[in-house]
DNA sequence: TCTCTACGGTCATCA
DNA sequence: TCTCTACGGTCATCA
């Protein structure tokens, strides 16, 4: 092949440089100047209007230069009419540039076929690329100044029955090109999609990992707000976060929920924000990086429900033995629950924590539904406040998201079919320490209500009181609750073991 | 800024062809030739051979053009000595081109820091990029004519030291480029792996999905050996799939299982392929696209085998009330036992299909254990072909991947914790069959083994006859079979609903 | 009414 | 001892 295609010459260009065949354009290289430390530097505001200047003209310079092509040969050259209404009136532009002969009325009454399109428009909307569009014999262009600056790089435009031709062409159709569109579309929809669920796991992971260093060094660090309902700013992944910020997630909060949790006390500026709700959480993300997760708190002024003390509480291990001798709800226990109450019994006895149910059911004013237990570590001697916090967090863990089935209305003896928790899961528990002495060897007040759930989620918020009335932490889990209903999961699947 | 950036020359450059003041090298416009429809063509060898000489003589050019630019400044010019041995015999191209000082002696005695490394090398080894590699000051490079043909682009080599000092500026350190190294090696894998899980997952769906279409059709087309073992040629996902590629797959068969399943015809040649094993079965990809999957049917001579007539055998629902009244293997059942075998009688009771225990266990001469079960529809009409196959269909896969717990021996009296089933769960499902005149209503016997399990899969194979012994169907299925261990799976969970 | 390159991948193709 | 571009994405930056 005796031909050298376009490209070759790009290639070529950096070396084409130093020969300096090229004029003055080619006289200064900026990435030396970047390199070289003490290279040439430009000081001076004249010499800066200088350069502008020289970059404006070299602009205007390329744009004159497509004038100056040879016009595209046509056969209609000797007859030169508007291919729409005959008028002998050609626009010279259109003619030249994009060998097209229409006259400036035709090009203003059908912007179907004659309107011009950006190049970046072209890219968009029919999906061109960049060397197809730089093929000047399928797709000529015409060079305007950039309207955002016209020492920036010249607009390309294009005209719209030409791209369209090419694209459809290339497509296939028109359709062939919606739908591949339509893919696209839906696959950037995916992977945005997919990068937040793994920003928002990796949050939840440190934000779980944060909460046990924490509790680890008995610190109690959180933001509370004053009276009435609060909130708690979960956890950070961008340090872009700011008041701005805070205040957006709250008004979105409020919107969402319908009610203001807090007092907003720095004004709101626009942010490109996305908050997304779900039933126990906002999310703001900036596209798709997850910024920060608002938790709702109840920080009401918690005060100790009214219960009968633990000495007169039956342990857990006797009601359900009860319930075996007795029966349940009047009915008498079927062989299999019998025999989840002796497991349950038996599992009872041997760990460490002691449960008493403190009130089996309690509906508040506002509707929400409480569960009550007494809780305490069997025989332990009296250890210091950082052992004491570990011990409690695992205390809360015991009844916690387990309690959701109830208040959420599940019933867990004929849902469920084992004494296993099959389908709940904990996505994260959090432990606030509200006092520092405190002791999990005497009997402490677990009040727990699932505020929100739905959606296979649910919400707990608890609060663990002393004896005496002293709220001591209070905490806060999300968990997967659903029923029972079991699905192939083949997803998940792997090949087995390769040789 | 009065400057220009070496990458704004590329860009134009397209437009300075135009202008042709460079020479016979930018006379051509490949691009332009290919789209218009009556160009330039060349047709005559004369004047291909005269195209190649001239892009040889442009490669050679550029060649001599890089001993023509002004040679880099050095500040030990004027003493110009081995930096390594102080001998006064400098390389000349070392020093011109990469400005440094050293004798050809100790560049060949030092490769560590002298040695040359291709553009390529620097790219993958380095993992420096094209822009990078295009900064002539950090990195300048030796032009050599293309090992391959030297026509080809020249073969750009950079030096070592100059190399590695860049890319550890780059990286940080020499420890974090290989960190880096590492972790895009192991995300191409992963990568890599999912796509070929994804294939995998796409062939079993056609598979089954074209099983199932078969079975509608009441066709039963299959591939079989004569005589001995047999293979099935399950699906292709390329129409790349060959004789060649089969007798590999074959070959693969063969060194994985040890014996010859079939009858190898064509010659092997060697393919870019590689098979990859299970325990059940030859996968051959062509990286990483699934090519085919081959799976082992064990199509013996195969008869009836020994066992009582259907009506000495007992319902498995009065098997288990048996258990119930009488106990399990000597002993009386515990509670929680005795519940579940009340749910599965009355589940049998219920049941469409009647199902009786034929041989409780029976081992082969070559150690494979084999279940065996009578089973019929309960009270149907006498149906036509096609529906009867559908009837086999849901009644083979009623006790079929069930049934290798007890074969691969796990306990499903002590392992599973309820009647569920827990953490099996079905792949796939084959049927073959022989067949046309069958009837579900009457008593069929089902054979089944499980061959191969491993890993948390088995796969097993099954035979269905008649009471007269005529073969009717071979099934083959495989399954995930793990015992119940429970471990947490957030990894699927989404955020729950969002507004 | 904006355009370009860089990023870090993958590929086949061509040269 | 190979090199380049195209692909189809994303981005910030710069112009």
């Amino acid at each position: 092949m005796g031909t050298t295609s376009a490209s070759r010459q790009n290639q070529n260009a950096p070396r084409l440089q130093r020969d300096s065949r090229l004029g003055i354009y080619f006289e200064y290289d900026l990435s030396k100047m970047v390199n070289s430390k003490g290279g040439f530097l430009l000081a001076d505001d004249k010499e800066v209007d200088e350069a502008t200047r020289r970059k404006e003209m070299e602009r205007e310079r390329q744009r004159t230069m497509q004038n100056m092509e040879p016009p595209i040969h046509l056969d209609l050259d000797k007859n030169p009419r508007c291919q729409e209404c005959q008028s002998i009136d050609i626009d010279h532009t259109y003619k030249n540039v994009f060998g097209c002969l229409v006259c400036k009325r035709c090009t203003k009454e059908k912007p179907e076929r004659y309107s011009l399109l950006t190049k970046t428009e072209c890219k968009e909307d029919y999906l061109l690329t960049d060397p197809e569009l730089r093929d000047q014999e399928a797709m000529p262009h015409l060079l305007k100044a950039n309207p955002h600056k016209s020492t920036f790089a010249n607009m390309m435009l294009f005209l719209r029955y030409q791209v369209e031709e090419f694209a459809w062409k290339k497509w296939g159709s028109a359709e062939a090109l919606d739908v591949e569109y339509e893919r696209r579309m839906a696959e950037k929809k995916r992977t945005k999609n997919k990068k937040f669920e793994q920003g928002l796991k990796e949050l939840r992971k440190r934000t779980r990992e944060g909460v046990w260093q924490k509790r680890k060094d008995a610190e109690h660090k959180h933001v509370f707000g004053p009276d009435g309902d609060g909130f708690v700013l979960e956890a950070f992944l961008a340090d872009k976060l700011s008041a701005r910020l805070l205040s957006l997630l709250l008004i979105a909060w409020i919107l969402h929920l319908g009610f203001i949790p807090y007092t907003v006390t720095s004004s709101p500026a626009p942010l490109p924000l996305h908050p997304s709700f779900t039933s126990s959480s906002v999310y703001a993300k900036a596209d798709p990086t997850l910024l920060a997760l608002l938790k709702p708190s109840k920080k009401k002024q918690w005060v100790i429900p009214d219960v009968l003390p633990p000495e007169q509480c039956e342990l857990e291990e006797d009601i359900y033995d009860r319930y075996r001798r007795e029966g349940y709800q009047g009915k008498p226990l079927s062989e299999k629950l019998d025999a989840y109450f002796g497991d349950w019994a038996s599992e009872r006895r041997k760990s460490p924590i002691a449960i008493k149910i403190a009130k089996v059911h309690d509906t508040s004013v506002d509707g929400i539904v409480r569960y009550m237990y007494w809780m305490k570590a069997k025989n332990i001697p009296e250890y210091e406040a950082p052992f004491q916090k570990c011990i409690l967090s695992y205390l809360s863990d015991l009844k916690f998201i387990g309690s959701a089935f109830g208040i959420i209305g599940l019933d867990r003896f004929t849902s469920r079919g084992s004494n296993s928790l099959g389908m709940s899961s904990t996505i994260d528990h959090t432990v606030w320490f509200y006092n520092d002495s405190f002791d999990c060897g005497d009997w402490l007040l677990y009040v727990m209500e699932s505020p929100r759930a739905g959606s296979g989620r649910a919400i707990m918020h608890g609060q663990l009181y002393t004896r005496s009335g002293t709220l001591v932490a209070v905490t806060s889990q999300e968990g997967v609750v659903r029923a029972n209903i079991r699905g192939p999961s083949t997803d998940d699947s792997k090949p087995a073991a390769k040789l």
